[in-house]
Formats: structure tokens, sequence, C-alpha cells
DNA sequence: AATGAATGAGCCTTCATTCAT
DNA sequence: GATGAATGAAGGCTCATTCAT
């Protein structure tokens, strides 16, 4: 059977409709993380959310299905961001210190630019059913797996004190939308890249072992 | 004029009233906390709050005057028990590392014993009108003020290296909220104890001072 | 524990509100039959119903809970009219034969007096959901016994001949309704009366056996 | 101007899209008949009607003009049946007698075959704008001529009692539709060919003068 | 002070209908 | 002829808020 993109291939009005398809979802789940951010779940109708997006509330319905659906995949939609942005961003090295690091910026970095989204999957998640919460959970957990496995090779290798793994990545991810939850505040005395830098070096300095600490001074703040 | 106390002092009738008047703010507070934490500020309805606290909808709106404020209140009394615990809690001690993971500690306190209502600050405060925002935001800046000076007391007294206060600050507010915004995590894995005294391992051993490290080996966990 | 209309004995106001009660129910019930009847269940919107009924949107859900309860409420209305109604009319007399006729021409003057809400039975009983039909369908064997009870007495007495009980019982419940099925065809040319005696006469001729014909003139139209 | 029928005879392709175009309208008319029946008109959306007759929404508008139109089409469509087949059905004798148990059996057959469609009849008709309604009733009238007629002629050559044509006419054609008001009642006691016999004994037994009921004792049962 | 019946604006959702392809 | 994506008006229902008692 042949895929849509085979067709597209094949026949531009395919394609022109698949593109129209992915712009319209597009429209949607940004339109929908934007006026949710702002308002909330329940600020927001679909009304407004169909008019934001400049399209029709049917349409908007064809597409998601709902409005629980559509919450749903505004906060898929940033998870999936992380599985596709922090496993590259790890692979330029071996150090599971850099690793750490490295991994810490890449979800930083897409908590900035889905900033609106990020806060969602705080504010909103009560709103989702079970079955939501449920496959929320498991995109959470997945998605902080590369932090988990980094930091448990640094255990092994001895680089890092014997912590408690799943207490530290959790702390790094709460930290890293803290940026997002706690933006109105920030904006206004720290840089992104500050933010990053100097949560990164308190972070280090809790978990490095004292014989590497000097070895990542660079990381930690020169401390 | 005399104040509800003065009267209550002379008057029995008058204590009496004032003694159901405040039962009667509790039942609602409570409840609110209650309901608002597992449905949603926008999941509860008026009528079904005022059945769970035993009370009229009217009387409800007598007393806190409508649903928004209502929330506000249920949020200003968790940062009231903040700002009624935590000074108490650190002036046992003058030293400054202490005062810090007493500081912690209470905050961590006061978010377990008001679980319900401690998400809510996260979760529902885009609920709120710009002037019930600025409230709080007030409200929370206040409130961490104590740890505030906890740890400039530290980074002056050379306890602590000289770490951005305001940041760690924040850090150390946001994992105590953790405690309650992932509770349905942590409770299958770490008992409340175990929640403080493994997250004040981790930020003291992050802000310490090399020199002082050994010094609080009970508090960071004896490494 | 004191009933609704004992408090109302010793309480003018739980009366006052008794009776407000009542009036509402009845204002809503009369006011879905005879929308229903000219423009169908779907063809009435629930504002354009409260309107009708000179109540507000929320009330009219306070008191049925629904759209569909509503129908149900209306047409349970009617059946409860027969259950309240035939039996009564029927105690006059002995004879088997009379109490067929006198059950009869019952039926027609309730479901004359519920013109339009007498055919919903008939024209909606596929909206209400499954547990709705059950009930309507329980309801509508309960009032047609009078019916079926007289047509055993009479095929027992021998005033009858053998005739299928349901059968006959089931065509004369669809003869009555039919002065509301068909009432814009018969208010042309016939009166009530003349329906009732008619058919009367009609269905006695069909059934009576032959030895007591002569009896019945009076009831079979003098043939 | 060339007829289709015309067409179709010289042009294969003619006679080849006429034939399409008549197995897409048998296909849209049966869909909505068997849809309708058993969730009524409004519970069918026209996107459903289109995908139970494999058929585009469209192509259903270009057919039908509108949902009401279909549903009206569908009517029709029965009523044509009974245009079709009663008088033939009634051809076979001049016996006024077995002509009237003709046409009332043809009756019954045709909403025996069109059951789902035959409620519409009574369940739907208020939907109809008044022209639709109009039509239907124009239409009703023709379909039960042919009984009326042989009711008529029955009266004159002395077979019945001098009986009210419109009214026995009516009452026949309300029975026959009674076989698929109440299927659901019947079906588990009666056969279609029983509801057809006692039917015709009782009515005939009605409406025979004395001096014929020997006559006729097959059709009213032996009594 | 206390109650809860009553209100009605507003929201989510469906679906008849249209029209570009 | 045929398709189905797109539209948007309309409807069922909820619930914050009021007010007569």
């Amino acid at each position: 059977m042949a895929s849509p993109a085979d067709n597209a291939a094949r026949n531009p009005a395919e394609a022109a409709r698949a593109a129209r398809t992915e712009l319209r979802s597009r429209q949607l789940l940004d339109a929908a993380a934007r006026l949710m951010e702002s308002d909330g779940f329940h600020g927001v109708s679909m009304q407004a959310l169909a008019a934001e997006a400049s399209v029709s509330v049917g349409l908007a319905y064809r597409y998601f299905g709902g409005k629980d659906d559509l919450l749903l995949a505004v906060i898929v939609d940033v998870l999936d961001a992380f599985a596709a942005r922090v496993p590259p961003a790890i692979e330029g090295t071996d150090d599971p210190v850099q690793r750490i690091a490295a991994a810490f910026r890449a979800y930083c970095e897409v908590i900035d630019e889905h900033r609106h989204a990020a806060v969602l999957t705080y504010r909103e998640s009560r709103t989702l059913g079970p079955e939501g919460r449920e496959k929320i959970k498991k995109l959470e957990v997945d998605t902080s797996e590369p932090l988990r496995t980094a930091l448990r090779a640094g255990v092994s290798s001895g680089h890092l004190t014997d912590v408690d793994v799943d207490l530290v990545a959790h702390d790094l991810l709460l930290i890293a939308h803290g940026w997002a939850l706690k933006h109105w505040y920030f904006e206004q005395h720290l840089s992104f890249d500050d933010y990053v830098g100097r949560q990164t070096a308190l972070v280090l300095r809790a978990v490095l072992s004292p014989e590497h600490r000097e070895q990542y001074r660079e990381l930690t703040g020169g401390v």
C-alpha cells in the first residue's frame, strides 16, 4: 500500500493536501498552547481557539476530536520534542558529566522554545482523563530516560557520588520547567544562558565526586 | 472601633458567633482545597463546594464573595501558613546552614500538610485576575524572605560559596513544591523524611563552601 | 418523618413552595407536550421550551434533568392519566361488554384531553434510551390491563366469541390513538362522540357472539 | 426531448449511467430507511447516511437535494409501493369482500417489506415542511382509494352493512401500520400470516352483513 | 444570618450544507 | 459526475451568581 509520502511524491495534489493538513495541525497546536498558557485550559473556548488558529470550529474537531484531545496533543507535542532533541544533544561526547550537562541544556532549550506549552504539563494534567494522564506519565518517564542513563553512567564511572538517580533526574526536570513556570520572574534578572549555566553549576557541585570537581571547573562555575 | 476579639472577650454571644464564623470559613477553605486539588478549580462547582462544606451556596458567597476570591483565599491560606511556620522554625539556631535546612524542612512540612492547596499556586494562578496574581506574587516573595536572609547570611559568613541567592531560594521552593506536584510519583518510593533529607543533602552539597563540608556531614549525607 | 403534605398542613410557606413546584412542573409538561406535538422532539429546543413554559432553562433542568427525561415525563404523564381514569370508568357496571365500551371511551377521552402528548408515544418512543423504552413498554402493558381483563371476562361469560384478547386490546388502543394521530383528518368530518360511538360499534360487532348481538343494539349502532 | 429510457435504448453508455444512477438512488433510499427507522430522522447524520450507502456526502445532495427531501423520498417510496402493489392484488376477483381482504393483505405486505420506512410516515411526518406534509397527505388519500372503492362496492352490493367507509378504511390502514409500529411486540407472539388473517377476520366480522357471514367463513375464522 | 430556588450567559459539540478540486 | 474538507449556526447543558423568604 502506498504511503501518503509516496503518493505525495507522485501526486502534487496529494502533497498539497498533506502540507495543508500539517499546516492546520500546527496552527491549532500553537494557538492552543499560546492561549491555554495565558488563560488556562478552561479559560479558552474552542471558538476563541479556532479563531486564533484561523480555522473553523468544526475543523478543530475534525483534526483533534475534542478540547481534551487538543490539550493532550499540545502536551505530547512538547514531550515529542524532548524525545527528538535530547538524544542527539548528548551524542557528542562519552563523558557522563558532559552528557548530563548537555541533556539538561537540551531540556531547557525545548522548554524555552515551547514555553507556552511546557507549563501545561504541570498546570493542566489533572484536566485530562485517567487514560490521558497515564499516557503522559509514560511519556514523561521515557523522556527522562536519557538523563537517568547518563546519571547512572556517572555514578558507575565514579564521576558522581552515589546519589539517588531518580531524585536528581526529577530535580533537573523540575528546574528545567522552572524556567517556564517562573518565567515572569526570571526574565527580568537572568538570560536563558545564565539560567542554564548557573543551574548546571549548582547541580553538578551537588553530585560530582570530590576527586572530579577540578576537572569540570568550567561547568561548576570555577569553584 | 472594637475588634471582634474585644467584643468576644466581653460578650459570650459575640464569641460564639465569631467561633462559628471561623469554623465555617475553615470548612469552606478546606473543602475548596480538597475539591480543587482533585478536580481543579473549574472542575468544582460552587454548589458542590458548598455541599462538601455543609453550608448553603448563599453563605459561601457571604463569606468569600465569589469563586475567584475563594481560590485566592485558599492560596493565601497556604502562604499564611508559610509565614506562620517558617520563622519560628529557624529561630532555634544562629548557624546559617542549620537555618537553611530548617527553613527548607518547614516549607516542605507546610506543603505536605496543605498538599491539596499547595499545587493550586502552580495550577490555578492563571485563573486569578491580575490583581490576585500580583497579591500572590508579593506574598510569595515575602514568604521566601526568611530563606533568602539565611542564604545571604551563609554567604557572608563564608559557610556557603558565592551562589546566586535568589536562584537557590527559588530552587529550594520549587523542590519543596515538587513534593506536592509529583506526589503521585514519590509516594511509592520515598517517605516524606527521606525526601526532605535527600533534597537537603543535595542542595547543601551544591552550596557549602569546601572548608565547611566536613562540618555538616550529617546534613549532606555523610559525603 | 413528616411528609411534604404534613408540613404543608402546618407550614404555609411549605405549602406555597409545594404549590409553586407543582405549577412549574405542570407548565413544563404542558409546554413540552404542546411544542413537541407540533414540531417533534428534535424540532423543539430547550430554550424554546423554557420560554413557552415561562421558566428559565436552568429550572427546566432542575425539574426534569434533561430533554430526554422531560419527554419521558410527558409520556408517563399520559400513561398515568390512563391508569387514573380507566379503572373508575369501568366500575359502574359488571357487564363485560359495557365495561369494554366504557374502557374504550375512557381511553379515548384521555387521549382527547392529552392529544398533544398522546401522539408522542408513537412518534418519539425511539428517541428514548433503552431504559426509557422499557419503562414505557411496561406502563403500556399495565395500562391496557383493565381492557384485557374485561375482554377475558367477556370471552369467559360467552358474551364474546373466542377472540385473540391481546390483539383486540391492541386494536382498541391503536384506534383510540388514531383519534390523535389523524386528528387533522377527522376533525373535519367527525365529532369526538361520533368517533367513539362508531368505533365502539365496529369493534363490538366484530367480537360479540351472535346470541348477544341483539342485547347491545344501542352500542353496535342498531344493526 | 428524449427521455433517459429512450437514450438508453440507443446508447449503451447512457444505459450504464442510468443504471448506476438508479442503483445509487436505491442504495441511498434503503440506507436512509434502515438508519432512520432505528435512530430516527434526527438521529442519523448525512455523513453516516452517505457512509451506509457507500456514497460521498456531496453525491447524496446531488441526488436528493437535502436531508428533508431524502426523508420525503423515502416516505414517497413506500407510498409508491402501495400504489404499485395494491391494485394488481385486487384484480383477481370481482367479489367486493375478497377485494377488501386482498387489498388489506397487500397493504400489510408492503408494510412488512418496508417496515423500516413505513413507521416514518407516523414518526417523522412532522419533520417535513407544510408542502411535504401536504404531498404526503394527498398520496395517502390516493393510496387508500382502492380500499375505499372496494368498501363502497361492498356496501352497494349489500355484502356489507352500511358502515362509515372512510372510517373503516382508516382503521384498516392503521391496523396495517400497526404491524410495523408495534412489531417489537408482535414478533414474539404472531407470524405475519397470523396477524393478517386474524385482523382480516375481525374486521370482516365487524362489517359483513348478517346474511353474508356464512359465505365468508374461511375469512372470518369460521365463526 | 442562612437558605436554596431561580436565572441566563456561555461553552462544547454536532451536523446540514457548500464548494474547490 | 464525484469527493470530502471546510464551515458556522444552533442546541443541550452547566454553573456562577442573585435574591426572596
